[in-house]
DNA sequence: CGTGAAAATGAAAATCATATTCAAATTCAA
DNA sequence: TTGAATTTGAATATGATTTTCATTTTCACG
């Protein structure tokens, strides 16, 4: 069985939340999982339709919820309005390129720590954040080296 | 006449491009640059009402598109779905508080390069980010000091 | 000053992603 | 097996923003 796992996961989430382990949470899992990179709902839907052509796309939303409560999916919101998913694993953020989407992720201990400076500097206690950069990813960029 | 360098800015963008110096924008501009903070479309329009009964939603939207064109106005999304606009000044970063609203602007020429060479690792070209910190503020946290 | 072409306005309708409603179907503990 | 609780999916609603379009306003030019 693929994603073992993750399914163990999601349902003792569903047992934990006196929720109902249904074929369509399991379908769009599955789906989800196999998809690669940061795929929006709309993508998504798509994909589960193929397998299963009764599924609706509330279903797929409403699941997708469910995932990231459960901790096995993230929810990230670009600026181009539309949300995307992504396999839950560590904190990271992002480099987006603005002219063919390609999504990097990177990670930085020391921003990290030095916007927690700010923040406490501030008297905030930082709960999450985001940090997005936006331009040209080397395929894109006029000015390649 | 207050306001007066930002007028000529906005009447000297408009004649740049053909556009009409009409009272609505000339309204709407003081009422923008009369606000505090990190405004909102809606509460915008409301202020703008109070002084001109008959300026319309639309109206409000087009003209704080165009002060940014015109870089009097700078635009800003965060979490909550809402654009807010603020005086356009130097590049800075936001402290959102999730409990009151409150919103921090923050600097960090250290972040900013850091970001930059993590960026130039991956072949990118930054041309814009978002960098914003979601939490509790001062007067907010539990926990405070 | 007029004038008229171009642009702006504002009310209403359209978009677009997401959320909610509700009747029918499904799940699962007892 | 059963029935109460949950889920589903189609349709509808929502809410911020955008577009449409008929009417009004601006302003360069005569």
């Amino acid at each position: 069985m693929v994603h073992e796992v993750e399914h163990r996961t999601l349902t003792a989430y569903l047992e934990e939340h006196s929720l109902k382990n249904t074929k369509q949470r399991a379908a769009i899992l599955d789906v989800f999982l196999s998809a690669t990179g940061h795929i929006t709902s709309e993508v998504l839907f798509q994909q589960v339709r193929e397998q299963h052509s009764n599924i609706g796309y509330t279903t797929v939303y409403r699941t997708m919820k469910l995932l990231c409560d459960a901790g096995l999916a993230s929810e990230r919101r670009f600026d181009d309005g539309v949300t995307r998913f992504e396999i839950a694993h560590e904190h990271h953020d992002h480099l987006v390129c603005t002219r063919c989407g390609k999504i990097i992720e990177f990670e930085c201990a020391m921003i990290e720590k030095t916007q927690n400076e700010i923040a406490e500097r501030h008297g905030f206690r930082v709960l999450r954040h985001r940090h997005e950069l936006y331009g040209h990813c080397r395929d894109c960029r006029e000015d390649s080296p």
